[in-house]
Parts: structure tokens; sequence; C-alpha cells
DNA sequence: CGCCGTGTTGATCTCACTCAAGTGCGGTGG
DNA sequence: CCACCGCACTTGAGTGAGATCAACACGGCG
């Protein structure tokens, strides 16, 4: 997997639904990154810290996370390579929830002051964000009702769908099949589940011949039904039109 | 209350976290708002719709919602006088979920087009929208813990602190005391269980001395122990640090 | 070799769901 | 003015999904 080149990595994930001018992408080359390594389960923003800087993803899974009073961690989103997982560190003096690598993760990180500096400039990038940041709203909302309101089997069977969508999206997944570094433990944590209740679903699932999943590869056998199965619809993580369509479409009605 | 200045909520809402200049001010009274109302459980923005106009809250509650597949309802935030419910809309051309009236509502419209206009305008109008989008993702992962994490008493305290918290910040609540033209189902729905026992839950707040809850107007007794109870901190809801407070922080240092 | 983390299995318990019936209130119409 | 209706709230009984506790298998690693 190419992780040589961490601003390309930032830039294709911007501009899958922005438009940016050469100066745009000038601009995102130029952000200072530092690279960094992190082993599974290590903590890459502590939970209250105030942070200076913000962090792509390269490569693994980075996750935000925090833990209930008397009661055990729950994951509330997972980023793949591309995403930027703290963003609202960005505004926010404080970070409310801990970064954590999920299996192990290679990272880069931007300094608020030179993304600022670049934001100041484009406003362009700054609407970038902010869309990136709307989307994130959506993602989250759909875990609100996946927790909410859907047994184990269908959480599940959700987030392994929303997570081969957006693999694929950055191209880790060829035929819903893709390397996922996660225990069942953060399944469990993900889902909002016990890790033995986890784990009997996850056989479930491949009892039902609908994945299977050893040691770190998951394959989606077939996809349709799971995807019935975890009321999956991939519309929220595909259909923002990008302002390249907008202008498709404004050009097509003129 | 005060509905009579649509304008004022917006501006009061923005400036709470955010430094604006006059001329920042200026674009945003020049925004052309539409006053509605709603009636309890009236859409205001049906799911799937592609809008091409922000919702303001006056008066009210408004919240965001979806149905899972063979499940009943889940409410995946609520929104008080001064959000704006649908700021996804703005950049997604697609919105994912319904918005809907939690007893009756007064709300007013805000064109994408001129919305668009002053941003493009003003940065620091930008910002302070993204910085608003920010803080709401903060508050969609507060849920998700809530949901994955929490037992419904635990729950159901826990959004009553969140619902008193912002309330308080828009002047509607006094000692802990507001009026909510919820029903039970609302908070079963905002909660994730089921009706009935949403309302077993209650009694027991009640039964504890935690809470008083008598039609539509709900009385917090024991902030203490409601928020131990609902594992619930402030601080996600206050903390951004201003611009201003920025600002005297490098102050500070320098 | 022994240890630890991950996955697996079994037994028991409990919180919350479903179904069902009943109360009380506010509004509507005769 | 009263009868009725509908909605929100309330209560009870039976059920079930998932939690907890505990033990064990397996593989990688020091």
């Amino acid at each position: 997997m190419e992780i040589g080149r961490p601003h390309s990595r930032l830039l294709l994930r911007l501009e899958r639904f922005s438009d940016l001018s050469l100066d745009d992408r000038q601009r995102l080359f130029n952000l200072p990154l530092k690279v960094a390594n992190y082993s599974a389960d290590e903590e890459v923003v502590a939970h209250g810290d105030s942070s200076s800087r913000c962090t792509l993803v390269l490569s693994g899974f980075l996750c935000s996370h925090r833990t209930a009073a008397g009661s055990r961690r729950q994951i509330t989103s997972f980023f793949v390579p591309g995403d930027v997982a703290d963003l609202p560190s960005f505004y926010l003096p404080r970070v409310h929830f801990g970064i954590r690598a999920l299996g192990p993760a290679v990272v880069a990180f931007m300094p608020h002051s030179s993304l600022r500096e670049a934001l100041d400039r484009s406003p362009a990038l700054a609407q970038a964000f902010w869309r990136e940041t709307l989307m994130q709203t959506t993602v989250l909302q759909e875990w609100i009702v996946n927790l909410g309101r859907r047994d184990a089997i269908a959480r599940i069977a959700h987030v392994l769908c929303e997570l081969a969508v957006r693999l694929q999206a950055v191209g880790l997944a060829r035929e819903f099949s893709f390397s996922m570094s996660w225990t069942q433990m953060d399944v469990a944590d993900a889902s909002g589940i016990s890790n033995v209740h986890a784990n009997r679903i996850i056989q479930e699932l491949r009892q039902l011949g609908l994945v299977e999943w050893d040691n770190k590869h998951v394959k989606i056998r077939d996809w349709d039904a799971l995807a019935r199965l975890g009321d999956f619809n991939d519309d929220y993580l595909k259909c923002p039109v990008t302002l390249r369509e907008d202008r498709a479409l404004c050009g097509q009605k003129a």
C-alpha cells in the first residue's frame, strides 16, 4: 500500500467531493507533514488533550473512543487512510474523545498553524474541510441509528458494510475483500455489545455464509444479503455531489 | 419568549463561540429569513429531500430522526432555539435524516443562495458555521457513547442533562427548570429504548427525587445526582474557547 | 517453556422488549 | 352540558436478547 506520498492521500480524499484549483493543491502539498507509526491499541491523541495538530491517517485504522462510567469502551467512529481523524481539534480547544490505533497504523500530523494559514488563503480549501466535517456528521448519525435501534447482528453487519464501502472508496478493498486489523473486541466496542456476544454473532455471520473472516482478513461473500441484514444503504457515503457535478447539473439546466 | 427577531437568535448563537465583525453581523441581518410554524410531529424536512434552504430554530424543538428497518424511530439529535438543524444540506445534496418538530415549533428558513453569498464574502462567518458543525460532531459522539454503553436510566438522565445545559445556554431554562414539549415517546426514541420502558424509567427518576416532570414541564431537583447518574459532564457543550478567549490566551502567553 | 492476548464455549441471570389492558385528560360534536 | 373519542401515560405478565462470569484452546513472543 502506498504511503510514500502522504500529501496525495489527503488530496485524493478532498478531491472526491470538492474541486480544487492548482493553487489549492500546491497549498496542500506545502503542508509540513510529520509521519509517525503506532502499534495496535496505542493512543494517538489522549482524551482531554488540547492539540496543536491534526492527524491524517496514511495506513491502517484509527478510531475515536471513550469509556462510559462503569462500563466498557465505546468506539464512536473509525478512520481509514485519507481521513483526518481529529478535525474538531482544529477549532475546539479540547478533544473530548481519545484517538487510538486499531491495529498498527501510520499517520501524518499537520500543524494547526500551517493548516490555518492554508485555509485562510483559500476559502475553497476551508469549504472542502467543512464538507468533510458535514459528511462526518451524517456518518455519526448513522451510527446512532445503528446503536439505538438495531440488534447485534444487524449492527455488526452495518459496521462491516460501512467499512467495506469506505475502504473501497480509497482503493483498499477489492471485491468486498479487505484486511482489517481489528480484534473482535474492537468490533464489539464499535457495536456497543460485549466481546463474547460479538464473537457469537461473527460466527453466525460466517455460518450464514455472509462473510469469511479469518485472522485479520474479511471477505464479504454475499454483499446484498449482508447489506439487507444490516439495513445498510451506501447513499450517505457516496451521494455528496462534487462541486464538479454541481456545476454539471447547473450547466444541464441552463 | 422572544421570537420577534429571528436574526438575533442566529447571531447570538454564533457569537457564543466566534468573534464577528460589524460587517459580518450586518451580513447575517441581511439574510432573508422566512418564518414558519409547525405543529407537533410535523415533518419540516423530509428524509431524502434535496433542500435549498437551511432551517433555524426560533422556538420549540426540532429533531433529526430516521426509522431503522423493522424497528421504531431513532432520534439522532435535537435542536433548540438558535440551532441550525440542517446545516449538512448546505453542502450535501441530500438529507439523510428527516427533520421534525418535537411539539409545536417556530422556525426560520435561510435560502442556501443567500447564505452562500454571505459566506463567500466572509471567511469568518464560514469559520463560525464550520465550528458549529464541529461542535455538532462532538455532541453526536456523546450520543453514540450514550446509546452504546449506558443503561436506560443513565441514557435518559444524560439526555435530560444535555437538554438542560443547552437550554440554559440560550436563556430558556432557569434553575434547571424548563418546559419541554416532548412526549415520553420522543424521549424513548432519543434514548433508543421502548416507550413503555421509558415511562417506567421516568417514574423511577421521579421517585428518586431527581426530577419533577409533569405535563411538558421538567424541573431537575438534584442536578449533581442526575449528572452523576447520567455520566454527564458539560465540558463538551461549553468548553469551545471563543476566538476572543483564544486571543486572550495567546496574549497571556506572549 | 511459560505467558499473554485473542478467540471460543457454556451456564446463568437480568434488563429491557412485546403484548395487552386500563386510566385520565383535553378536545369535539351532538 | 355531557358523551365520546383519541392520545399520552400507566401498569402487569411473559419473553427474549444480550450481559456476566468462568473456563479453556490456540498461537506468537520473550
